[in-house]
DNA sequence: CCTTATAACTAAACGCCGTATATTTATTAA
DNA sequence: TTAATAAATATACGGCGTTTAGTTATAAGG
């Protein structure tokens, strides 16, 4: 006859499994994630996480996307901290966000741009919008300079056909932008994110405050190359 | 009284494992990787690898070794088929081979530069000499362009007492060197390990030919920013 | 030639894991 | 009060890495 609604001694079950994931993310790394152990630790058994997540990729794709949701707030929030007018100083900000967000959760960073968890891939049409809102700061900035005509990018490398079409999703949710502006910001991405993979996996000799004044230094390269005045 | 040596089915077992490996890093991912799996190819059981193996993370750190071993042969080779006093040139050949062997071996460049092994944490001292050497072809063509006063970094971030140290393991291993070379090395290592591990784990929009130019204009802002002439 | 030490293997088991199926429990509308 | 059903448990399967114990084949020493 009826549809009962929901009840139980963990009001929340569905953000709580969420919650102790990235406890043990942020304890033991990704790769170790595992639905017994979450289970163990809200002592429920572990089907019973099913009823919230058909699988454990389901779990993993929705911490990705609450993943690239924080990474995104981070973003947009350098950027609203610096006026409007100061497009650099925006640059800026969002530059030294887009290091300390991903010092400050390594394993959130490793598990939207790394692969760590076993045959897992993010499914692109879920994960998708908040990838591109998460970049959709860089993309605003990086378009009002293109439009102020501040954007320096006199050799830049001719777009082709074939490669126009694979923005458009990125166009759709990352806000309306012109495909060089795009491009532009996707280099810059790149860039940005080599040290900062590098740095985090471990993979570079230890560079103590020096970390900093490299990032600072790359950060002043991008200007330089990409911003007139 | 004795100590036999050894026979067996398959004459060199330990290569054998090796190769198994990476068939299957090759086919299904890092990730996959499974001694069972391995063991059943052979037609073995799963404990006789440990024979070979004192464990799964044993193995998969041989195959780190041999990664980095099969890249490194790529980055000499390309540096070597340049004349000797064509730094340039030598630069532009080493970039192009770092990325084409990162598409052509996808999965040993995320094995060696990204964590897709649940647990898994490379030890520093066993890999380093083979990485060192790996990035050793970029490092001496850069000393080289230091050496002939061709190396541009007017602005470069000076280089703190405390971030000197982590390069001695690299010098030993890598060539001796200045520090400012090998910085400089692990800056241009950054950006083109940004671009390449994007567009390997999928994060990049379907860039077709233009995958081609983007990374030829980082090779070109990279010449013009580092390099006198 | 035959014993004996031992490297290299197999058999079996342990405790993990994700997940499917069947069953029970608790809630709630009719 | 009853009937429907959401949400949990119980149980089980096959996979994994790894440990332990036992077997087999080899080769040197007497």
């Amino acid at each position: 006859m009826v549809r009962p609604t929901q009840k139980k001694q963990i009001p929340n079950l569905q953000q709580a499994i969420k919650d102790v994931a990235w406890k043990h993310i942020a304890k033991h790394g990704a790769p170790a994630l595992s639905l017994r152990a979450i289970a163990r630790e809200l002592k429920i058994t572990a089907p019973a996480i099913y009823n919230y997540f058909p699988n454990r990729d389901a779990l993993v794709t929705a911490l990705i996307i609450d993943a690239y949701t924080s990474f995104g707030d981070s973003q947009l929030a350098a950027r609203d901290a610096a006026p409007p007018e100061d497009l650099t100083g925006r640059m800026n900000a969002i530059g030294l966000a887009y290091r300390q967000w991903a010092l400050k959760y390594p394993q959130r960073y490793q598990l939207i741009f790394g692969t760590p968890i076993p045959g897992y891939h993010a499914p692109l049409m879920e994960v998708l919008p908040s990838a591109a809102r998460s970049l959709s700061a860089l993309v605003s900035v990086i378009e009002q300079l293109r439009l102020a005509g501040k954007l320096n990018v006199k050799s830049f490398p001719k777009v082709q056909a074939e490669y126009k079409g694979g923005f458009e999703m990125w166009k759709k949710y990352g806000g309306e932008a012109d495909i060089l502006s795009l491009t532009v910001a996707m280099l810059i991405w790149a860039r940005v994110h080599g040290i900062v993979s590098l740095e985090i996996a471990g993979n570079l000799p230890p560079l103590g405050t020096s970390g900093d004044d490299l990032y600072l230094y790359e950060m002043k390269s991008l200007n330089q190359q990409f911003i007139k005045e």
